[in-house]
DNA sequence: ATTATTACTAGAACAAAATTCTAGAATAGT
DNA sequence: ACTATTCTAGAATTTTGTTCTAGTAATAAT
């Protein structure tokens, strides 16, 4: 009656990734309702917010056309940020398994800043609503998420850097700042996405993604030129 | 006593610009006055925006530390997006006509290159507040204000694409589409920046200005390569 | 000059919306 | 069975953005 400090969630994502020790027994009925919910929840928000932006948004329509009450909501995300924190880390977390998963199988400096530049324009095309959350922040992440993703964004760096240093040694690759990859491969096609996404241009990036793998290619190669 | 539709601004950005028919008289007091409430406003809330974000920002704090009163800030700005409107479209505004301003004179293209990615690094290093607030969108804009940068950012493709047009002619640039040019130019040095302003890179774009430039200058160039 | 109109300032009052609180139901653990 | 925990609910509260009314200084009109 006094402890009023109930271990309350807040951050979970159970989402995709959860399936550890599952009793195949009855319980399963509640997990299932409450997983579906907050999965709701999300996306009716990434509607909303995509839609009008977080501000504009308001709690009440969420919970309306997501059939939940306040009380389930403030339980599950602490607050409307909380949904945009976790829209913003799963987003991020499919972004980069999905960009890793295209550049790690390729065997050519070439090819895999082709598959990188080519997977960014197709994921923003085929998902512009969460294309569009990610790509304009504003999101005042609490400092445990802040902490979470700089650990992430470590890992990824970490991944891309393993695959890219080899062709850096052979030659292929200009050798720069390890900060600087990601920027001049996929900094223009991020650019053109935004353009996109926010009506100032008319081409997708899916249209445009040839020129953009080879520009990006051209940026980073190392080559001796004839003028 | 019946029409309650005064002439409100909301909406002058008398900031730097304004001047006209001015009577060197007395009045003067009031109108600075007025002119420095605004800016402060402008400044403070720039201050907090880009700190803690639109949604997270109360009037009340922009009021206090501004010293405004209610009715002065809504006669004003009208909302507190009034006042993100105003910062976005100024901030815009002097972007693009520095940007403008270091493109123009240049004669070659590869200097010209050169200039504008320089001129993003210089200018964001420079006020990384600002840079923070126009990089971070999630601005939901009026429907004035949609159609009014809509008409500055053609303007300002046409003049970009007035000086890139001839280098294009005579071999030295690639034919791109025209939404191609800023991205590719542009994009690298911006993502960088955007790193480095949400602290995720150490590095200034100010301190890969050379690079970046180089790099961008290899995309968007029109060569023959050895191989 | 005097009056009328407009631009601006001020802050109390209001309304909307986010969040907290209390209570109760479902589930898991012992 | 009993206890602790997780989850659901919605009424109650608080916060906060905005409106309203009133008043003051400046400008224009007569």
């Amino acid at each position: 009656m006094g402890n009023s400090d109930s271990d309350i969630c807040h951050r979970n994502m159970t989402s995709p990734t959860m399936f550890h020790k599952r009793q195949a027994g009855k319980s399963q009925t509640r997990k299932s309702q409450t997983s579906a919910l907050k999965s709701r929840v999300m996306e009716v928000s990434l509607a909303h917010f995509s839609d009008v932006g977080i501000e504009q948004t308001n709690v009440g329509d969420i919970l309306q056309d997501a059939d939940c009450s306040v009380g389930s909501l403030y339980h599950h995300f602490g607050s409307k940020e909380g949904i945009a924190e976790a829209l913003f880390v799963e987003g991020v977390d499919h972004f980069n398994a999905g960009l890793l998963a295209a550049l790690l199988p390729r065997r050519t400096a070439s090819t895999g800043i082709t598959a990188m530049v080519t997977f960014c324009c197709e994921w923003v095309t085929d998902q512009p609503q969460l294309a569009a959350f990610l790509l304009s922040r504003e999101i005042k992440l609490s400092e445990l998420a802040r902490l979470e993703l700089r650990e992430k964004d470590r890992a990824f760096g970490q991944s891309t850097y393993d695959w890219f240093a080899p062709h850096v040694k052979s030659g292929e690759l200009q050798a720069l700042p390890t900060a600087l990859y990601m920027p001049l491969i996929c900094g223009p096609t991020l650019e053109c996405s935004r353009m996109w996404l926010s009506g100032r241009s008319a081409r997708s990036p899916g249209e445009v993604a040839a020129t953009l793998a080879e520009a990006s290619w051209q940026s980073v190669r190392k080559s001796v030129r004839k003028s």
